[in-house]
DNA sequence: TCTGGGGTCCTAGGACCC
DNA sequence: TCTGGGGTCCTAGGACCC
């Protein structure tokens, strides 16, 4: 049986749904980010301020200057996801074999539909009319025996268009098209590739793998054959619906004005440390690994990880890593962005004894139950976990048992 | 033009162990 | 005293994607 795969892309997704909310906007040029005057980058850019020049990831102040009369507004990240679930929905009737790839695109693998769906072109058009029509939103889409090409398929398609690739021309589609069009070849991997003499899909497969590999490692090969259409190592290489678990979770904050007050530093470490471990007991994840990010006003970069004892999910010991990492790394100057990144993450099951995993599991539960409380009561919750931190480290001092991850301490006599 | 925030994957060097 | 590799873990940095 022969595979076939699609790959669903909305058309300028933030923008479309948008105009879905306030129809005047149709037709207009609209940027979604932010203000025009903010620190920030274009998230969706509308065909009418594409015409300008403005795309995503431009900054803000960029895109004014490019294109003044646009309309930016700050985006409804909540009616997105809406948006993108009902998209699932749609999809996830068409075959249960679907995965989002991000919010505004999808893969399906189709293998075996036919006698349900008809041949590919039909069931690609059948599938473009149910978004439409349950959604009211554009999208487009590849169809094609691989992963890879599906996807460069779907962006050949866009606007609102359908295009398969029939078994086997599958090098021939991609010969002509720039190597940038490739997934994973960024600006970095074109300028060497255009060095090398390579500009188009196709001087890439008159090369020698073994001059690829030599040239880019491991990726060079993963190249050669991405070249030939064929999903080859990496992510591509991992079946629909099979990503499992995240490997990291992460918040990130830029600041309006660059700091060097401590006190704020230190705010903004716990906030990202407390939204972190949040979504770990979300996904009953564990992190064994912190990590920080700072930028400083000259965007020079530094990351900073440690790895602990043993897995956590908590904020404390999430923020108290994290804050300890950030003084040590930190050289007093103004601050532009600060990171907090949970890393090495583990199922409850993962843990290294029973013992481990049920007090782990009584945490998890009982802070669970202090995120309720935070969702119903809002914010006057940075102070609960201040109490709850104090009550832990009284029942800690009263009962070393209660400590949870590690072994009890053995008493003084 | 003054550069977000959420991720994934890869590389490379040093520590450490066998 | 000098000198092997292989494997794994840890850390820092970077390319890339949406």
């Amino acid at each position: 049986m022969s595979s076939l795969y699609f790959h669903v892309d909305m058309d300028a997704f933030f923008v479309s749904v948008e105009e879905l909310f306030d129809p005047s906007l149709k037709g207009k040029p609209v940027v979604v980010g932010g203000r025009s005057n903010e620190r920030g980058v274009v998230s969706a850019a509308s065909y009418a301020a594409r015409k300008f020049g403005v795309h995503s990831a431009m900054p803000l102040r960029t895109a004014y200057k490019l294109c003044p009369q646009a309309i930016f507004v700050e985006g409804h990240r909540e009616r997105y996801r809406e948006y993108s679930g009902k998209v699932y929905e749609v999809l996830q009737q068409f075959s249960p074999r679907v995965e989002m790839a991000s919010i505004d695109e999808a893969y399906l693998n189709l293998a075996g539909t036919e006698r349900l769906h008809g041949p590919p072109l039909a069931a690609a058009h059948k599938l473009h009319e149910a978004v439409k029509r349950v959604t009211d939103l554009n999208c487009s889409i590849g169809a094609a025996g691989s992963r890879l090409v599906a996807k460069v398929a779907s962006d050949q398609a866009k606007p609102n268009g359908v295009l398969w690739i029939l078994p086997g021309q599958e090098a021939a589609f991609l010969a002509p098209l720039d190597v940038r069009k490739i997934p994973g070849v960024g600006k970095v991997t074109e300028r060497n590739l255009h060095t090398c003499g390579v500009r188009k899909v196709g001087d890439l497969t008159a090369l020698e793998d073994s001059f690829l590999e030599k040239r880019f490692g491991k990726w060079g090969l993963a190249l050669a054959g991405k070249a030939r259409g064929r999903d080859a190592g990496g992510w591509f290489d991992t079946e629909v619906g099979e990503s499992g678990d995240p490997k990291s979770i992460s918040h990130e904050h830029t600041f309006s004005v660059d700091t060097a007050e401590a006190v704020a530093l230190d705010a903004m470490l716990v906030r990202l440390s407390e939204m972190v471990a949040r979504r770990l007991r979300d996904h009953r994840l564990w992190a064994r690994t912190v990590q920080i990010k700072l930028r400083y006003s000259d965007f020079s970069t530094f990351t900073r990880a440690r790895t602990l004892e043993h897995a956590t999910q908590m904020d404390t010991e999430l923020s108290a890593a994290a804050r300890d990492l950030f003084h040590k790394a930190w050289n007093t100057k103004a601050i532009r962005l600060l990171g907090v990144y949970a890393q090495q993450l583990e199922a409850a099951q993962g843990q290294a004894s029973l013992l481990n995993h049920e007090k782990n599991e009584a945490w998890r539960k009982t802070l669970s139950a202090v995120d309720k409380l935070r969702d119903k009561y809002g914010d006057g919750v940075v102070s609960l976990a201040a109490g709850l931190d104090a009550a832990f480290r009284a029942r800690v001092h009263e009962n070393p048992e209660n400590l949870p991850g590690k072994e009890p301490e053995k008493r003084r006599g």
